[in-house]
DNA sequence: CTACCGATTGACT
DNA sequence: GTCAATCGGTAGA
């Protein structure tokens, strides 16, 4: 359920490396969740989290990515190697991608909620809000938390400095129950299931009531 | 230059 | 549940 042990505890600073990011969209969508995303200001301050919801978008082969129709100034980051941070405008605001696969294959990772643990009260000032539930919970309320903009399109998250993502230091080999659902939003190829959130996590998108119902029918199994 | 559109959010009934 | 504000990106005149 609600994990608040690793409140208190430094944020890791080992990056993942290139080649985790180098995989299909959807491992790594699913493998990105119970990660630390980390952001370190230019005063030092630390604010992070942990990833509890993203998305995959597989580039040519998927009608919802922004790839799907050529390159352009917009996409350019994703036909770039993997690893890299693809961030872009949506309504006005900003949303966070980590670019997979391989050079010319325009793929990514959206994240899109993430529980916060490090640096809260920056977040909160950032979001001028208190309540630590919808700090980071949709994606461009967490780009908003972390401070996430288009100065970040195309920054290396290999590179472990101002903005990556690293191993959960409190996970300690644990299984995470995940559940596997449609993409928010989308306007096309909106049955397909590339969609991965945590199970139970209250720091997940979307409405509550449509979560937990989805949550329990994603959950029911026969009796073995 | 103008005219849309959207991987969103927050306010409202 | 509904709805519209918001503005960067993009296409087209």
């Amino acid at each position: 359920m609600i994990d608040v042990s690793a409140q208190g505890i430094d944020a890791p600073r080992t990056p993942l490396s290139r080649e985790f990011y180098a995989r299909d969209p959807a491992i790594v969508a699913r493998e990105l969740l119970g990660k630390w995303l980390i952001r370190q200001a230019a005063d030092g301050a630390i604010s992070a989290g942990r990833i509890v919801e993203a998305e995959a978008y597989l580039s040519s082969r998927d009608r919802a990515c922004h790839a799907t129709r050529g390159k352009s100034p917009k996409n350019a980051t994703m036909f770039g190697p993997a690893g890299h941070a693809y961030v872009y405008a949506i309504h006005a605001r900003w949303c966070l991608n980590a670019v997979t696969e391989g050079i010319g294959v325009p793929s990514a990772v959206l994240i899109r909620a993430m529980e916060p643990l490090v640096g809260i009260d920056l977040m909160q000032l950032r979001r001028g809000l208190e309540k630590n539930l919808d700090l980071a919970r949709g994606p461009a309320r967490l780009c908003a938390a972390l401070d996430v903009t288009k100065h970040y399109d195309g920054w290396d998250l290999t590179a472990g400095r101002e903005l990556w993502i690293a191993d959960d230091p409190t996970l300690n080999g644990k299984q995470l129950k995940i559940i596997r659902s449609r993409r928010v939003g989308v306007t096309s190829a909106h049955h397909r299931l590339l969609r991965f959130f945590i199970a139970g996590s209250p720091y997940v998108s979307g409405r509550r009531s449509v979560l937990t119902a989805r949550h329990s029918a994603l959950f029911r199994r026969p009796a073995t």
